[in-house]
DNA sequence: ACTAAACTAAACTGATTAGTACAATATTGT
DNA sequence: ACAATATTGTACTAATCAGTTTAGTTTAGT
Protein backbone atom coordinates (compact mmCIF):
# COMPACT_ATOMS: atom_id res chain seq x y z
CA UNK A 1 0.00 0.00 0.00
CA UNK A 2 1.00 3.59 -0.17
CA UNK A 3 2.36 5.83 2.48
CA UNK A 4 2.24 9.34 3.20
CA UNK A 5 4.05 11.10 0.71
CA UNK A 6 6.36 13.13 2.88
CA UNK A 7 9.39 13.31 0.21
CA UNK A 8 9.26 14.22 -2.90
CA UNK A 9 8.71 17.14 -4.99
CA UNK A 10 5.25 15.57 -7.10
CA UNK A 11 6.56 12.93 -9.41
CA UNK A 12 4.23 10.95 -6.76
CA UNK A 13 0.69 9.96 -7.01
CA UNK A 14 0.49 10.47 -11.23
CA UNK A 15 -3.22 10.01 -11.08
CA UNK A 16 -3.08 14.17 -9.58
CA UNK A 17 -1.09 15.02 -12.20
CA UNK A 18 -2.97 13.08 -15.12
CA UNK A 19 -6.29 15.26 -14.07
CA UNK A 20 -4.47 18.51 -13.71
CA UNK A 21 -2.87 18.46 -17.49
CA UNK A 22 -6.73 16.55 -18.41
CA UNK A 23 -8.27 19.98 -16.56
CA UNK A 24 -6.16 22.11 -19.13
CA UNK A 25 -6.31 20.34 -22.12
CA UNK A 26 -10.21 19.84 -22.09
CA UNK A 27 -10.99 23.47 -20.60
CA UNK A 28 -8.96 24.90 -23.56
CA UNK A 29 -10.12 22.86 -26.35
CA UNK A 30 -13.61 21.32 -25.52
CA UNK A 31 -13.90 17.23 -25.06
CA UNK A 32 -13.65 16.63 -28.89
CA UNK A 33 -10.85 19.05 -29.50
CA UNK A 34 -8.56 18.29 -26.63
CA UNK A 35 -5.96 15.13 -27.68
CA UNK A 36 -4.69 12.27 -25.20
CA UNK A 37 -1.35 13.26 -26.63
CA UNK A 38 -1.58 16.48 -25.37
CA UNK A 39 -3.13 15.76 -22.13
CA UNK A 40 -0.31 13.66 -21.64
CA UNK A 41 2.09 16.40 -22.52
CA UNK A 42 0.54 18.61 -20.38
CA UNK A 43 0.35 16.49 -17.59
CA UNK A 44 4.17 15.70 -17.71
CA UNK A 45 3.68 12.05 -17.94
CA UNK A 46 3.50 9.58 -20.95
CA UNK A 47 0.36 8.51 -22.48
CA UNK A 48 0.90 4.68 -21.55
CA UNK A 49 0.47 5.99 -17.03
CA UNK A 50 -2.78 7.77 -19.04
CA UNK A 51 -4.35 4.85 -20.12
CA UNK A 52 -3.37 3.00 -17.26
CA UNK A 53 -4.92 5.35 -14.81
CA UNK A 54 -7.96 5.82 -16.70
CA UNK A 55 -10.21 3.72 -19.41
CA UNK A 56 -9.82 6.55 -22.35
CA UNK A 57 -10.34 9.71 -23.73
CA UNK A 58 -14.12 9.16 -21.86
CA UNK A 59 -13.35 7.94 -18.88
CA UNK A 60 -11.01 10.33 -17.91
CA UNK A 61 -12.97 13.30 -19.07
CA UNK A 62 -16.03 12.14 -16.81
CA UNK A 63 -13.60 11.64 -14.26
CA UNK A 64 -12.35 15.01 -14.35
CA UNK A 65 -15.88 16.82 -14.49
CA UNK A 66 -17.23 14.98 -12.06
CA UNK A 67 -14.41 15.55 -9.72
CA UNK A 68 -14.48 19.23 -10.80
CA UNK A 69 -18.04 19.17 -10.47
CA UNK A 70 -17.90 17.74 -6.45
CA UNK A 71 -14.75 19.79 -5.37
CA UNK A 72 -13.67 22.39 -6.66
CA UNK A 73 -16.65 24.52 -7.43
CA UNK A 74 -19.18 23.74 -4.68
CA UNK A 75 -18.69 26.65 -2.55
CA UNK A 76 -19.66 29.35 -5.27
CA UNK A 77 -22.80 30.13 -3.51
CA UNK A 78 -22.03 28.65 -0.27
CA UNK A 79 -24.24 25.98 0.88
CA UNK A 80 -23.85 26.88 4.98
CA UNK A 81 -27.39 27.42 6.35
CA UNK A 82 -27.92 30.97 6.17
CA UNK A 83 -29.08 33.28 9.08
CA UNK A 84 -29.77 37.32 10.12
CA UNK A 85 -31.02 39.84 8.37
CA UNK A 86 -32.48 39.24 4.69
CA UNK A 87 -31.46 42.33 3.70
CA UNK A 88 -27.50 41.81 5.17
CA UNK A 89 -27.88 38.03 4.40
CA UNK A 90 -29.16 38.60 0.69
CA UNK A 91 -27.50 41.17 -0.32
CA UNK A 92 -24.21 39.62 0.87
CA UNK A 93 -24.79 36.17 -0.59
CA UNK A 94 -25.48 38.08 -4.08
CA UNK A 95 -22.29 39.67 -3.75
CA UNK A 96 -19.97 36.75 -2.68
CA UNK A 97 -21.62 34.82 -5.57
CA UNK A 98 -21.07 36.91 -8.21
CA UNK A 99 -17.58 38.12 -6.77
CA UNK A 100 -16.34 33.86 -6.79
CA UNK A 101 -18.37 33.16 -9.87
CA UNK A 102 -16.30 36.10 -11.92
CA UNK A 103 -12.89 35.43 -10.03
CA UNK A 104 -11.26 32.92 -11.51
CA UNK A 105 -11.59 32.58 -15.21
CA UNK A 106 -11.50 29.13 -15.46
CA UNK A 107 -14.71 29.21 -14.17
CA UNK A 108 -16.00 30.18 -17.83
CA UNK A 109 -14.36 27.93 -19.27
CA UNK A 110 -15.92 25.15 -16.81
CA UNK A 111 -19.33 26.44 -17.71
CA UNK A 112 -18.57 26.30 -21.70
CA UNK A 113 -17.63 22.87 -21.27
CA UNK A 114 -20.35 21.88 -19.57
CA UNK A 115 -23.33 23.24 -20.91
CA UNK A 116 -21.07 22.33 -24.68
CA UNK A 117 -21.10 19.33 -23.71
CA UNK A 118 -24.65 18.48 -21.76
CA UNK A 119 -26.31 17.26 -24.86
CA UNK A 120 -23.34 14.42 -25.46
CA UNK A 121 -22.79 13.79 -21.63
CA UNK A 122 -26.06 14.27 -19.73
CA UNK A 123 -24.74 12.19 -16.91
CA UNK A 124 -22.37 15.07 -16.04
CA UNK A 125 -25.06 17.59 -16.55
CA UNK A 126 -27.44 15.40 -14.23
CA UNK A 127 -24.29 15.44 -11.59
CA UNK A 128 -23.77 19.37 -11.59
CA UNK A 129 -27.07 20.00 -11.37
CA UNK A 130 -27.55 17.33 -8.52
CA UNK A 131 -24.27 18.56 -6.70
CA UNK A 132 -24.35 22.42 -7.22
CA UNK A 133 -27.85 23.57 -8.41
CA UNK A 134 -29.61 21.65 -5.94
CA UNK A 135 -27.99 21.97 -2.61
CA UNK A 136 -27.95 26.09 -3.56
CA UNK A 137 -31.44 25.81 -4.03
CA UNK A 138 -32.68 24.05 -0.83
CA UNK A 139 -30.46 26.37 1.15
CA UNK A 140 -31.84 29.68 -0.53
CA UNK A 141 -35.26 27.91 -0.34
CA UNK A 142 -35.45 27.14 3.14
CA UNK A 143 -34.30 30.54 4.20
CA UNK A 144 -36.95 32.39 2.45
CA UNK A 145 -39.55 29.77 3.58
CA UNK A 146 -37.93 31.12 7.20
CA UNK A 147 -38.26 34.63 7.05
CA UNK A 148 -42.66 35.33 6.27
CA UNK A 149 -42.06 39.02 6.70
CA UNK A 150 -40.78 38.35 3.21
CA UNK A 151 -43.96 37.77 1.83
CA UNK A 152 -42.87 35.09 -0.43
CA UNK A 153 -45.43 32.59 -1.66
CA UNK A 154 -43.52 30.17 -3.37
CA UNK A 155 -39.82 30.40 -1.47
CA UNK A 156 -38.61 27.27 -4.29
CA UNK A 157 -39.38 29.53 -7.27
CA UNK A 158 -38.23 32.67 -5.71
CA UNK A 159 -34.35 30.86 -5.08
CA UNK A 160 -34.70 29.98 -8.62
CA UNK A 161 -35.64 33.67 -9.47
CA UNK A 162 -32.47 34.61 -7.26
CA UNK A 163 -29.75 32.18 -8.71
CA UNK A 164 -30.81 32.71 -12.15
CA UNK A 165 -30.55 36.33 -12.31
CA UNK A 166 -26.96 35.90 -10.88
CA UNK A 167 -25.83 33.24 -13.09
CA UNK A 168 -27.58 34.43 -16.12
CA UNK A 169 -26.00 38.07 -15.49
CA UNK A 170 -22.51 36.12 -15.37
CA UNK A 171 -23.11 34.11 -18.69
CA UNK A 172 -24.08 37.25 -20.82
CA UNK A 173 -21.46 39.32 -19.27
CA UNK A 174 -18.54 37.39 -19.18
CA UNK A 175 -18.75 33.61 -20.82
CA UNK A 176 -20.98 34.77 -23.81
CA UNK A 177 -18.64 38.42 -23.84
CA UNK A 178 -21.20 40.86 -23.20
CA UNK A 179 -19.07 42.93 -21.32
CA UNK A 180 -18.05 45.39 -24.19
CA UNK A 181 -21.88 45.33 -25.49
CA UNK A 182 -23.95 46.31 -22.77
CA UNK A 183 -22.03 46.61 -19.57
CA UNK A 184 -23.03 46.80 -16.36
CA UNK A 185 -21.60 46.28 -12.77
CA UNK A 186 -22.73 43.55 -10.53
CA UNK A 187 -23.64 46.11 -7.75
CA UNK A 188 -27.01 46.70 -9.61
CA UNK A 189 -28.01 43.92 -10.41
CA UNK A 190 -27.88 43.30 -6.55
CA UNK A 191 -29.84 46.32 -6.06
CA UNK A 192 -32.32 45.27 -8.46
CA UNK A 193 -32.83 42.37 -6.67
CA UNK A 194 -32.96 43.71 -3.31
CA UNK A 195 -35.65 45.72 -4.44
CA UNK A 196 -37.50 43.49 -5.51
CA UNK A 197 -37.17 41.23 -2.65
CA UNK A 198 -37.26 43.35 -0.10
CA UNK A 199 -40.06 45.82 -1.55
CA UNK B 1 -31.43 9.65 -68.57
CA UNK B 2 -32.73 10.95 -65.37
CA UNK B 3 -36.49 12.67 -65.52
CA UNK B 4 -36.14 16.24 -65.59
CA UNK B 5 -36.78 17.84 -62.28
CA UNK B 6 -39.19 20.53 -61.92
CA UNK B 7 -37.28 23.48 -60.70
CA UNK B 8 -39.71 25.78 -59.43
CA UNK B 9 -38.07 26.03 -55.52
CA UNK B 10 -34.50 26.76 -57.10
CA UNK B 11 -33.17 23.39 -56.30
CA UNK B 12 -30.30 24.58 -57.34
CA UNK B 13 -29.96 26.73 -54.57
CA UNK B 14 -26.60 24.63 -52.94
CA UNK B 15 -26.19 27.32 -50.06
CA UNK B 16 -29.25 26.48 -48.15
CA UNK B 17 -28.83 22.52 -48.64
CA UNK B 18 -25.26 23.16 -47.15
CA UNK B 19 -26.51 25.10 -44.27
CA UNK B 20 -28.89 23.14 -43.31
CA UNK B 21 -26.36 20.00 -43.49
CA UNK B 22 -24.34 21.72 -41.43
CA UNK B 23 -26.72 23.09 -39.10
CA UNK B 24 -27.54 19.34 -38.88
CA UNK B 25 -23.69 18.38 -37.90
CA UNK B 26 -22.73 21.19 -35.82
CA UNK B 27 -25.53 20.70 -33.62
CA UNK B 28 -25.34 16.96 -33.24
CA UNK B 29 -21.92 16.78 -33.01
CA UNK B 30 -20.23 19.90 -31.94
CA UNK B 31 -17.60 22.16 -33.98
CA UNK B 32 -14.60 19.90 -33.55
CA UNK B 33 -16.70 16.80 -34.11
CA UNK B 34 -18.59 17.74 -37.11
CA UNK B 35 -16.35 16.73 -40.40
CA UNK B 36 -16.81 17.91 -43.84
CA UNK B 37 -17.41 14.53 -45.16
CA UNK B 38 -20.49 14.77 -43.08
CA UNK B 39 -22.25 18.33 -43.59
CA UNK B 40 -21.75 17.69 -47.31
CA UNK B 41 -23.13 14.38 -46.97
CA UNK B 42 -26.05 15.06 -44.43
CA UNK B 43 -26.53 18.29 -47.05
CA UNK B 44 -26.52 15.74 -50.01
CA UNK B 45 -24.04 17.77 -51.86
CA UNK B 46 -20.53 16.89 -52.97
CA UNK B 47 -17.32 18.06 -50.94
CA UNK B 48 -16.19 19.91 -53.40
CA UNK B 49 -19.24 22.08 -53.60
CA UNK B 50 -19.46 22.73 -49.95
CA UNK B 51 -16.06 24.18 -50.44
CA UNK B 52 -16.82 26.14 -52.94
CA UNK B 53 -20.16 27.59 -51.16
CA UNK B 54 -17.77 28.23 -48.31
CA UNK B 55 -14.37 29.34 -46.98
CA UNK B 56 -13.67 25.98 -44.88
CA UNK B 57 -15.44 25.01 -41.88
CA UNK B 58 -14.81 27.97 -39.79
CA UNK B 59 -16.55 30.03 -42.61
CA UNK B 60 -19.01 27.69 -42.68
CA UNK B 61 -19.63 27.21 -39.14
CA UNK B 62 -19.40 31.29 -38.77
CA UNK B 63 -22.06 32.06 -41.66
CA UNK B 64 -23.89 29.23 -40.04
CA UNK B 65 -24.37 30.52 -36.55
CA UNK B 66 -24.75 33.92 -37.57
CA UNK B 67 -27.80 33.32 -39.84
CA UNK B 68 -29.32 31.23 -37.51
CA UNK B 69 -28.46 34.33 -34.65
CA UNK B 70 -30.18 36.35 -36.82
CA UNK B 71 -32.68 34.75 -38.25
CA UNK B 72 -33.82 31.96 -36.68
CA UNK B 73 -34.29 33.01 -32.78
CA UNK B 74 -34.82 36.43 -32.56
CA UNK B 75 -38.37 36.26 -31.88
CA UNK B 76 -38.25 34.04 -29.24
CA UNK B 77 -39.05 37.06 -26.66
CA UNK B 78 -40.33 39.37 -29.53
CA UNK B 79 -38.91 42.95 -29.47
CA UNK B 80 -42.19 44.67 -30.46
CA UNK B 81 -42.99 47.48 -28.05
CA UNK B 82 -44.87 46.08 -24.99
CA UNK B 83 -47.82 48.07 -23.84
CA UNK B 84 -50.92 47.40 -21.84
CA UNK B 85 -51.59 46.31 -17.92
CA UNK B 86 -47.84 44.72 -16.40
CA UNK B 87 -49.63 42.54 -14.85
CA UNK B 88 -51.08 41.30 -17.81
CA UNK B 89 -48.08 42.18 -20.36
CA UNK B 90 -45.28 40.43 -18.01
CA UNK B 91 -46.91 37.13 -17.86
CA UNK B 92 -47.38 36.72 -21.38
CA UNK B 93 -44.13 38.06 -22.57
CA UNK B 94 -42.68 35.49 -19.09
CA UNK B 95 -45.14 32.68 -20.49
CA UNK B 96 -44.47 33.50 -24.58
CA UNK B 97 -41.13 33.57 -23.61
CA UNK B 98 -40.29 30.24 -22.05
CA UNK B 99 -43.15 28.20 -24.36
CA UNK B 100 -41.09 29.50 -27.13
CA UNK B 101 -38.16 28.53 -25.42
CA UNK B 102 -39.15 24.99 -24.82
CA UNK B 103 -40.89 24.64 -27.77
CA UNK B 104 -38.09 23.39 -30.19
CA UNK B 105 -35.59 20.95 -29.15
CA UNK B 106 -32.72 22.39 -31.58
CA UNK B 107 -32.86 25.21 -29.71
CA UNK B 108 -31.16 23.61 -26.83
CA UNK B 109 -28.64 22.37 -28.78
CA UNK B 110 -27.97 26.05 -30.28
CA UNK B 111 -27.65 27.30 -26.38
CA UNK B 112 -25.06 24.24 -26.02
CA UNK B 113 -23.25 25.21 -29.06
CA UNK B 114 -23.16 28.88 -28.89
CA UNK B 115 -22.00 28.63 -25.27
CA UNK B 116 -19.36 26.08 -25.81
CA UNK B 117 -17.36 27.54 -29.03
CA UNK B 118 -18.18 30.59 -26.97
CA UNK B 119 -14.35 30.76 -25.98
CA UNK B 120 -13.22 29.72 -29.18
CA UNK B 121 -15.44 31.91 -31.25
CA UNK B 122 -15.98 35.19 -29.00
CA UNK B 123 -17.08 37.24 -31.78
CA UNK B 124 -20.10 34.54 -32.25
CA UNK B 125 -21.26 35.10 -28.73
CA UNK B 126 -20.80 38.75 -29.16
CA UNK B 127 -23.09 38.71 -32.34
CA UNK B 128 -25.80 36.99 -30.02
CA UNK B 129 -25.31 39.01 -27.53
CA UNK B 130 -26.04 42.12 -29.75
CA UNK B 131 -28.71 40.25 -31.90
CA UNK B 132 -30.33 38.62 -29.07
CA UNK B 133 -30.15 39.37 -25.87
CA UNK B 134 -29.81 43.52 -26.40
CA UNK B 135 -33.16 44.39 -27.79
CA UNK B 136 -34.61 41.85 -25.67
CA UNK B 137 -33.42 44.00 -22.92
CA UNK B 138 -33.77 47.34 -24.04
CA UNK B 139 -37.50 46.56 -24.74
CA UNK B 140 -38.50 45.20 -21.81
CA UNK B 141 -36.21 47.93 -19.71
CA UNK B 142 -38.66 50.71 -21.67
CA UNK B 143 -41.37 49.03 -20.96
CA UNK B 144 -40.91 48.80 -17.46
CA UNK B 145 -39.49 52.55 -17.16
CA UNK B 146 -42.44 53.73 -18.70
CA UNK B 147 -44.43 52.21 -15.91
CA UNK B 148 -43.68 53.91 -12.49
CA UNK B 149 -46.46 52.59 -10.56
CA UNK B 150 -44.06 49.74 -10.52
CA UNK B 151 -41.63 51.67 -9.20
CA UNK B 152 -38.35 50.11 -10.42
CA UNK B 153 -35.72 52.38 -9.50
CA UNK B 154 -32.87 50.62 -11.98
CA UNK B 155 -35.34 49.17 -14.65
CA UNK B 156 -32.02 48.09 -16.71
CA UNK B 157 -31.34 45.87 -13.81
CA UNK B 158 -34.64 44.58 -13.53
CA UNK B 159 -34.90 43.86 -16.97
CA UNK B 160 -31.83 41.47 -16.80
CA UNK B 161 -33.10 39.90 -13.78
CA UNK B 162 -36.52 38.95 -15.73
CA UNK B 163 -34.66 37.69 -18.18
CA UNK B 164 -32.21 35.79 -16.46
CA UNK B 165 -34.80 34.44 -13.98
CA UNK B 166 -36.27 32.61 -17.58
CA UNK B 167 -33.42 31.64 -19.57
CA UNK B 168 -31.66 29.81 -15.83
CA UNK B 169 -34.84 28.69 -15.63
CA UNK B 170 -34.67 26.39 -19.27
CA UNK B 171 -30.71 26.21 -18.94
CA UNK B 172 -31.15 24.17 -15.93
CA UNK B 173 -34.26 22.32 -16.40
CA UNK B 174 -33.58 21.44 -20.10
CA UNK B 175 -30.13 22.56 -21.09
CA UNK B 176 -28.88 20.29 -17.99
CA UNK B 177 -31.31 17.90 -18.11
CA UNK B 178 -32.73 19.05 -14.42
CA UNK B 179 -35.73 18.48 -14.99
CA UNK B 180 -35.57 15.37 -13.27
CA UNK B 181 -33.85 15.96 -10.52
CA UNK B 182 -35.13 19.47 -9.29
CA UNK B 183 -38.82 19.70 -11.37
CA UNK B 184 -40.86 22.34 -11.64
CA UNK B 185 -43.92 23.96 -13.74
CA UNK B 186 -42.62 27.24 -15.65
CA UNK B 187 -46.05 28.91 -13.72
CA UNK B 188 -44.55 28.69 -10.74
CA UNK B 189 -41.77 30.69 -12.22
CA UNK B 190 -43.63 33.53 -14.23
CA UNK B 191 -46.06 33.27 -10.72
CA UNK B 192 -43.15 33.90 -8.20
CA UNK B 193 -41.40 36.79 -10.56
CA UNK B 194 -45.09 38.47 -10.98
CA UNK B 195 -45.26 38.52 -7.26
CA UNK B 196 -41.98 39.75 -7.01
CA UNK B 197 -42.53 42.67 -9.34
CA UNK B 198 -46.33 43.22 -8.43
CA UNK B 199 -45.80 43.64 -4.56
C1' DA C 1 -27.05 23.89 -80.21
C1' DC C 2 -23.13 25.94 -77.98
C1' DT C 3 -20.73 27.42 -74.13
C1' DA C 4 -19.44 28.62 -69.53
C1' DA C 5 -20.26 27.78 -65.11
C1' DA C 6 -21.75 24.65 -61.50
C1' DC C 7 -21.67 20.21 -59.78
C1' DT C 8 -20.23 15.38 -58.79
C1' DA C 9 -17.66 11.28 -57.39
C1' DA C 10 -13.55 9.60 -56.27
C1' DA C 11 -8.98 9.52 -55.25
C1' DC C 12 -5.47 11.77 -52.96
C1' DT C 13 -2.31 14.55 -49.48
C1' DG C 14 -0.56 15.25 -45.19
C1' DA C 15 -1.66 15.63 -40.76
C1' DT C 16 -3.85 14.06 -36.53
C1' DT C 17 -6.32 10.99 -33.79
C1' DA C 18 -7.35 7.10 -29.94
C1' DG C 19 -5.54 3.39 -28.38
C1' DT C 20 -1.94 -0.59 -28.14
C1' DA C 21 2.54 -3.06 -27.85
C1' DC C 22 6.95 -3.57 -26.08
C1' DA C 23 11.38 -3.37 -24.34
C1' DA C 24 14.04 -0.46 -21.24
C1' DT C 25 14.21 2.09 -17.00
C1' DA C 26 12.70 3.79 -12.45
C1' DT C 27 10.40 3.24 -8.15
C1' DT C 28 8.75 0.72 -4.42
C1' DG C 29 8.03 -2.52 -0.43
C1' DT C 30 10.27 -6.00 2.04
C1' DA D 1 19.65 -6.66 -2.30
C1' DC D 2 15.62 -8.43 -4.55
C1' DA D 3 11.39 -8.73 -6.81
C1' DA D 4 7.02 -6.77 -7.99
C1' DT D 5 5.13 -2.96 -9.89
C1' DA D 6 4.98 1.68 -12.33
C1' DT D 7 6.50 4.36 -15.71
C1' DT D 8 8.73 5.66 -19.86
C1' DG D 9 9.70 6.50 -24.81
C1' DT D 10 9.00 5.10 -29.09
C1' DA D 11 6.86 3.07 -32.62
C1' DC D 12 2.91 1.20 -34.39
C1' DT D 13 -2.22 0.48 -36.16
C1' DA D 14 -6.21 1.82 -38.23
C1' DA D 15 -9.22 5.30 -38.62
C1' DT D 16 -10.47 9.98 -39.43
C1' DC D 17 -9.91 14.60 -40.70
C1' DA D 18 -9.62 19.24 -43.64
C1' DG D 19 -8.77 20.50 -47.82
C1' DT D 20 -7.26 19.78 -52.95
C1' DT D 21 -7.29 17.85 -57.44
C1' DT D 22 -9.05 15.82 -61.53
C1' DA D 23 -11.86 14.26 -64.96
C1' DG D 24 -16.31 13.69 -66.25
C1' DT D 25 -21.29 15.29 -65.92
C1' DT D 26 -25.11 18.40 -65.42
C1' DT D 27 -27.24 22.76 -65.66
C1' DA D 28 -28.48 27.36 -67.40
C1' DG D 29 -28.10 31.35 -70.30
C1' DT D 30 -28.13 32.80 -74.99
Amino acid sequence: MRVKEVETTGSTDKAVKILKGAMQEFLAHGYAGASMDGIASSAGVSKATVYSHFQGKEGLFKALIEKMTRERFVSVFGTEPLQGEPKVVLRELALRALEQMTSDNKYYDFIRLLIGESGRFPELAKVFVHCMVQPVLETLTEYLASHPELEIPDPEATARITIGSLVHYVITQEVMHGKDIIPMEKERIVDGFMHLILK
